[in-house]
Parts: structure tokens; sequence; C-alpha cells
DNA sequence: CGGGCGGCCTGGAGGC
DNA sequence: TGCCTCCAGGCCGCCC
């Protein structure tokens, strides 16, 4: 489900709700997610401390409280995390719940803000490291640079496509070359930027590779504004959907109108995911 | 070695 | 209605 939009939807409504208050508690119903949750050493590092901000590596949150310790959170593809009042799951797989304390001086002391993690298919991953050894993490070390703060996401493009032999839609997915678009800003980045999602890397040109990195780019801040997109599960911490999903060109839309020709939006399977484009507006290299 | 693909899970949709 | 198959926003590891 979520790519870097949702994620840092999430980052954003965390780090506003949550910064200042105290982690109280730490309820684990199912360990069993991506891999095993530590509950033991998640409740021993990290509660009874003040949080102190969230931050987002691709699709991984990471907190960090006032400790040496952190937290990290990724939500696979069905995952949501949930501000409820309930210090129960209301929700099947519900998984993980942490109750929040604001601070004494707070006007809302006394009412602890209660995060529940709920993820059916549980790919997700709850996690708890030292922060000296975040650098080192296996999910996040070889992963490439986050699109929106890169200085010249054009040039590190067309340099980690060289000698590649792979599609260009791939290799946008690949967090090796950079973190946080899967899917559906994959397709949607491409169709913006008129490239086949089949175009061989080694075809783009320098044009090419600007316009995409402009649209990846523009793209993913769009779909930052509006909360990310809603396709079935994905919520925003509040319950609310991400309204990206109206702004979609192609993405699910087979057979639909492309937006600028008209002609139909066609789907064809590419690394084992489906890609949605205008055979006409984006054309094979 | 890099890239494609299956597997990990569950639920929902669609076919019969 | 019910059973079966297929598919889904991510990621890892195997295999060629």
């Amino acid at each position: 489900m979520p790519e870097l939009p949702e994620v840092e939807t999430l980052r954003r409504s965390l780090e506003e709700t949550l910064c200042g208050t105290i982690l109280q508690e730490a309820h684990f119903w199912r360990k069993d997610l991506r891999i095993p949750i530590p509950a033991e050493e998640f409740r021993k590092r990290l509660t009874g401390r003040r949080v102190r901000s969230f931050e987002r590596r691709g699709k991984y949150v990471i907190m960090k409280v006032e400790s040496e310790f952190c937290g990290i959170f990724h939500l696979g593809m069905s995952g949501q995390m949930l501000s409820l009042p309930e210090e129960k799951p209301i929700y099947p797989h519900t998984h993980a719940m942490f109750s929040f304390c604001p601070a004494r001086s707070s006007p809302l002391r006394g009412h602890p803000i209660r995060i529940h993690y709920i993820d059916p298919r549980r790919f997700g991953l709850i996690d708890c490291i030292a922060l000296d050894a975040l650098a080192d993490y296996a999910p996040l070390k070889h992963s490439g640079p986050e699109p929106l703060e890169h200085p010249d996401l054009a040039e590190h493009l067309a340099g980690r496509a060289k000698n590649k032999k792979t599609a260009i839609k791939p290799f946008l997915m690949d967090a090796k070359n950079l973190v946080g678009v899967g899917n559906i800003y994959a397709c949607e980045a491409l169709f913006l930027a008129g490239i086949h999602p089949k175009t061989p890397v080694t075809c783009l040109g320098r044009t090419d590779w600007e316009r995409l990195a402009k649209y990846v780019q523009q793209v993913l801040l769009q779909a930052v504004k509006v909360g990310g997109t809603t396709i079935k599960d994905f919520r925003q911490m509040n319950g609310d959907v991400g309204y990206f999903s109206l702004a979609l060109n192609v993405y699910g839309r087979t057979g639909e109108p492309c937006p600028v020709c008209s002609r139909s939006i066609e789907v064809e399977r590419l690394s084992g995911r489906n890609s949605w484009f205008c055979a006409y507006c984006q054309k094979k290299n």
C-alpha cells in the first residue's frame, strides 16, 4: 500500500500528535510480522521515554525518544496506524497498540493518545534498534536517496542506470536507486514524463532523465499535499482517506480514456507488477 | 552479477 | 450460495 506520500502523511500526523508525549505502554497481540517484533526489547528501551521526533527514510518511520534507542515502523502492503480512543483492538488484525501520555503541563494531560497498528497481511515491521546502529540497519543500509531531497535527481538516476539492462519502471521501484516510489507513483510519473514503462534505461537521454526526475518529484509532492492515495486500505491517522486517488491519471484505470489523448489506458505485466500506461502518449525508447 | 520471479499473508472480487 | 482462482500499495531471497 503505502509509498512515500502515504508514509510521509503518517509521519507528519505522528509528529504533530505525539512530540513531547511519553510512550507509556506498548501492547503486542501478535508478533509474527515480516520479522518477529522484539516486544520485550521495544518495551524495555522505549517505554517511559519522551518522544523527540518522527523521521522517515523511504517507507520506514523512525520514532526517536530520549534514549539511545529508536522504534522503527513499516506498513508493508496493507498496514495502517490509527489514532483511536480504545485501549483494546477494535479492528481485526490489530497487532500492536501504543499509549502516549501528554506532558504534565499539557492541557491534554490525563488523556492518553492511543495509536493502533493494523496490518492484515502482516508484511509490515515493528522494530527497536540502537540509534548508532541505524546507519547499518539492513533494510535501509543499501537504499538510495530521498527523491524529494536529492539536489540533482536526474543526474543521480542517469548515473545509476549506467550499464544496467532493466526497464525504467522496475528501475524506479528499486529502493537501491531511490527510495519511496512504488507501483502507483512509478506509473503516474512515467505517464506524466511520456515514457513507456518498458523502455530500457539505456535508451533514456539527458532530457528524458530530467523530465522524469521532475515528474517523480512533482507527483510525490502533490500526493503528500493531499494526504496520499487511498486505493482500498490506506487511511490517514485520523481515519481520513488520501485524496490523490482523484488525481490518478493511469493507475488502475484499464480501458478508461487517457486524460491527454482519450485513447484507452492499457495494462501490462512487468517484473510481476501491473503497469498502466497510454500507448500513444508513452512511446517505448 | 543483476534482474526476474516466487513466496510471504489475508481478504475481496469475479468466474462458474 | 459456495467454492475456486487470482490479485493487491512491499520486500526478500533464490535462481538463472
